[in-house]
DNA sequence: GTCTATAAGATGATAGAC
DNA sequence: GTCTATCATCTTATAGAC
């Protein structure tokens, strides 16, 4: 959340958006800065006047994300059982499952890919997971699940397997499938 | 499995262990074919005399990959009970716990990077994927359940997802953890 | 059959004009 | 504050020498 930049013209927040578009569908090593500028409608070499790096452009989106994330479990949180919030949370993946199955889950190919660099960037994509575990940890809690840290790491771990194998073979129903074993996992807690 | 160059001196299969460990590590996009030749102590220039293009020594990396996929699956088969073979598959991934936390599951990152892509290169990593999960089908077949299939997807999905986090948080426990709780599942079925 | 030199193109980044 | 022109480097790939 660097806003040393005034975004009066909002030229950064489409940088931003192009940059998550284009990471989510080529990958952060094959999107280079003359697309994202392109796609956000921007002069080519002029990405440098908002972001001093393209690492530090990817830091942005990976914030973005983790925006998103905080707004997706504020939105859940208005389910009053324990079981409806986990259940809307692999709802929310089944939502995207088209794209999911076209370019993977776009925080866990994300996380994959900078989790081969040991340089910085690579644990900053880890928060957004963090997030998403911590939160489901706490509904397990709730549901009076011991090793609810288990369970939730159990729970998202299966999402995200999912995701590659619907991304993998090109099929939106491996997502489906397992969204459903999931949710009927989660009924039958508690 | 094109072996259209002689193999007496070793060279091809030099530069496809140092492509397969080097993509392990860094990623596809990011290993060069000049890292590919020096760490396989072949002069830079001259990977094209072995392989037309990177794809295609991409692609030897993939093959070498279901080769050895049928390795430990034939070698797994050595176990009497449908349980025991299916926990070998699980233990299999224990093993290489830690260099699946430093950099990802190998073949599970390079499915994650070629699902990016939609050029013929893509379904061709998932040829591993294919094996591995229709053979622990037939196990779970063998275990007399209906929805092997499913079973055998979201087993393997777990691992996928389990190695994900593994990776994603430095954690060599993450991956230990699930796969003692899916190994748990194991026993607990038939 | 093996290797060197180099082309051709792309990419991240910078300096400085407007 | 915004954009253009350009550099320096890297990377795939090829042509041709040994």
């Amino acid at each position: 959340m660097t806003d040393s930049v005034p975004v009066a013209s909002g030229k950064r927040e489409r940088l931003v958006e192009s940059a998550r578009a284009l990471v989510h569908e080529q990958g952060m090593q094959r999107t280079t800065l003359a697309e994202v500028a392109d796609r956000a409608d921007i002069p080519a070499g002029n990405v440098y006047y908002y972001f001093k790096t393209k690492d530090e452009l990817i830091a942005a989106v990976i914030d973005k994300y983790v925006e998103q994330a905080r707004e997706l479990l504020d939105e859940l949180e208005r389910d009053p059982s324990p079981q409806g919030r986990l259940k809307g949370l692999v709802h929310s993946w089944e939502e995207i499952g088209e794209a999911v199955t076209r370019h993977g889950c776009p925080i866990g190919s994300l996380c994959a890919e900078l989790g081969k660099r040991h340089d910085g960037l690579d644990d900053k994509a880890s928060q957004v997971f963090a997030l998403i575990i911590d939160w489901a940890e706490e509904q397990f809690r709730q549901l009076g699940e011991r090793d609810a840290r288990d369970l939730a790491i159990a729970l998202f771990g299966g999402i995200q397997g999912a995701a590659l194998l619907a991304n993998t073979f090109r099929d939106p129903e491996l997502m489906a499938g397992q969204a459903r074993r999931l949710e009927r996992w989660i009924d039958s807690l508690g």
